[in-house]
RNA sequence: CGCGGGGUGGAGCAGUUGGCAGCUCGCAGGGCUCAUAACCCUGAGGUCGUAAGUUCGAGUCUUACCCCCGCAA
């Protein structure tokens, strides 16, 4: 089976290894441009593009795809059979999704039709889910809206974090991809309609990673951390400093009577730091309860454990 | 030349107008306690990133270089 594999981050990597090792031909690699990346501004390839060069693989890198016939033409005449489509950031275009004659499909990181978009996995750690999953679709012109063909469910840990699930996704990804096209292969692949029912989960932007003491419980404070770890981190400012926290841990009064007055905890305000100590460690109030911070970045500093933190920094 | 922060005992930091190199933690030894992330002694451990310069004297000022980090994408 001829195969045209589209992706960019390394969540398709994963993907693209693993039809890779289970031998499929794959005759072209298609990924966004190199981007000037990181201190300095380097140019960096895609994780796609460092894997496809490993393996000797043909890429191509355009700009864009839509109206782009040179780019059309090449594809076409690759003749796929099928392309896989892992998070590529870019939307294909019709005359793009026509071309192979099993189809395009892709693969989703979540329950479809639940969490259209692109940042499912995110949306599933910040809402606090118990579980999530991936599903393999093919794809039609609209965003994540193809029929259905595999599905496969993963339990939520209660405090993993955003890079975690997006770990096990990736692999878990690659494993359901290679079983789609074994379906499609020998022509058992199922094809279900997506319900109507659907939810969508755009890309996040900056201002949710600001703490709302106010509005938050103390448990969507802890969704919130780990749904932005390690992507952007969750931050509030204590003392006027953009401090960010990349692990919390919800805690009741009750267990804190031994370190923390009670009268402390009752008066303090949502957000403030009811006690900052190296050996005890560092807890702030929050709406309907108390907040331990576990691992923190202070401005122009590395995350490292609050004991660590505490230990030169005072608040 | 994208913007910014920083290199000081094992860790996290402070170090004022150049004048004996400090704090918290950890570590080693000892003590106290039924007990402790408890407490009290004592101790080890630093060419202050590198090289050069200014100076009676540089962690501190000047210059060059190396390395690290944050933001931004």
């Amino acid at each position: 089976m001829r195969i045209v594999f589209m992706g960019t981050p390394d969540f398709a990597k994963e993907s693209l290894k693993a039809i890779y090792e289970k031998g499929y031909e794959i005759i072209g690699v298609v990924t966004n441009p190199d981007k000037p990346k990181g201190r300095g501004m380097k140019m960096i390839p895609s994780p796609v593009k460092k894997y496809a060069i490993e393996k000797s693989l043909n890429v191509y890198q355009p700009i864009k795809i839509r109206k782009n016939a040179e780019f059309i033409n090449e594809i076409k005449s690759l003749k796929p059979d099928v392309i896989c489509v892992v998070a590529y950031g870019k939307i294909l275009p019709k005359e793009i999704l026509e071309i192979p004659k099993l189809g395009c499909i892709n693969v989703h990181a979540s329950l479809l039709p639940k969490y259209r978009g692109a940042a499912p996995i995110q949306w599933a750690v910040l809402n606090g889910d118990k579980t999530t999953g991936i599903t393999t679709m093919y794809m039609d012109e609209g965003m994540d809206t193809g029929d259905m063909i595999l599905k496969q469910e993963v339990e939520i840990g209660e405090d993993e974090t955003t890079g975690e699930l997006w770990d096990r996704l990736s692999i878990l990804g690659g494993e359901l991809l290679v079983k789609t096209l074994e379906k499609i292969e020998d022509g058992t692949a199922p094809r279900e309609k997506q319900s109507q029912d659907y939810t969508t989960a755009p890309m996040l932007n900056k201002e949710m990673a600001k703490i709302d003491w106010e509005k938050q419980t103390a448990n969507e404070i802890h969704n919130l951390v780990r749904g932005l770890n390690p992507i952007m981190g969750a931050f509030t400012y204590i003392n006027d400093k953009k401090i960010k926290f990349w692990k919390v841990q919800v805690k009741q009064e009750k267990e804190l009577t031994e370190i923390i007055e009670k009268n402390k905890i009752e008066n303090a305000k949502p957000g403030e730091v009811i006690l900052a100590d190296a050996k005890k460690g560092l807890y702030l109030k929050a709406k309907d309860g108390v907040l331990q911070v576990l691992e923190i970045q202070g401005e122009n500093a590395k995350k490292m454990s609050a004991h660590d933190f505490l230990l030169g920094n005072r608040f």
